[in-house]
DNA sequence: CCGATTGTGGACTAAGTTGGTCCTGATTGC
DNA sequence: GCAATCAGGACCAACTTAGTCCACAATCGG
């Protein structure tokens, strides 16, 4: 159905969440407020700190924080640090994809969709998430600033 | 990976591979152009079919043809015909879900992303795609209206 | 210096989904 | 009647993903 695995949904969610919570936040604390089982979370908060999107501190009083503000982070980051890059299809650059590979006419052609798609999820922002994620009543009176983009 | 199903890449090429042959086109046909299985093919027809994308003539001397010119399909209908609907998580209007839906603080309000995915998707026709799987040699000379690139 | 707390890294297993195959009809043309 | 061709399932095997667990390293507080 063209849906994104879980951990990455997973990785949005308790982003969002880091964004709220100024101060570092640990691992039974995010699980906690998401409801999302505790060692799971764990492992997708690995994988964000491997790429680099939120900061870790180990030890007492340790924990995770953004690496940058959920404006500055677009879903297509997100998914590429959890799923990997962003390919349609298997035959993509050098990669080696499908068998049939070589007598396929569309081989290798599927860029311009996969240029579509990235470019529809750069240009969202967690922040444009959240903005989303506040009750409508909400949005219609917040004094939203700005907000956008690169 | 974001990727889509294996199936609904065959649907894609099947598709431009019948806007190619003017006449009706049959299964094993078809299979053996593309270089997939001829089954496979035929599960892929058959749900075409079935999503009214191609039309299909029983008997001896029947198969399939198009039911409209490249042009006017997009990828997003392929897509929805195989796949089901472009939904990216499990939190959709009143669908099941996930488990935790309760608790996240994002259920349901995925609809900005899943709302650009679908209009990058519906933006790009076959015909597009079939542009793109000419051999570049052809692409700088031909007197193609407009095609972007990449 | 010691122990509690918290992240790190990897291995492992279970479940679910998908891909692929096959078979038995129904329909059409020769 | 017979051959070609689509229709509609049932079915199994393989792969991918999600989820769990454990041993270890770092940091802090006392
Ligand atoms: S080579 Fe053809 S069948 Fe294989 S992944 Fe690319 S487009 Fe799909
Ligand atoms: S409810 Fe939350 S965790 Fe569940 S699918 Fe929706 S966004 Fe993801």
């Amino acid at each position: 159905m063209l849906r994104l695995s879980r951990l990455t949904d997973y990785a949005v969610v308790a982003l969002v969440r880091l964004g709220r919570s100024d101060g570092v936040a640990t691992t039974p604390g995010i699980a906690a407020a998401i409801g999302i089982p505790e060692p799971t979370v764990a492992k997708v908060l690995k994988a964000l700190t491997c790429a680099g999107l939120v900061l870790s501190t180990r030890g007492a009083h340790g924990g995770y924080r953004l690496s940058r503000p959920l404006a500055g982070i677009s879903i297509a980051e997100v998914i590429v640090a959890i799923d990997g890059p962003i390919a349609l299809t298997s035959c993509v650059d050098g990669a080696v994809g499908c068998e049939s590979q070589s007598l396929c006419p569309m081989a290798g052609r599927w860029d311009p969709v996969n240029s579509a798609i990235r470019d529809a999820l750069t240009n969202i922002t967690l922040a444009d998430m959240e903005d989303a994620a506040i009750p409508r009543a909400f949005r219609v009176a917040a004094p939203v600033p700005v907000n956008e983009e690169i």
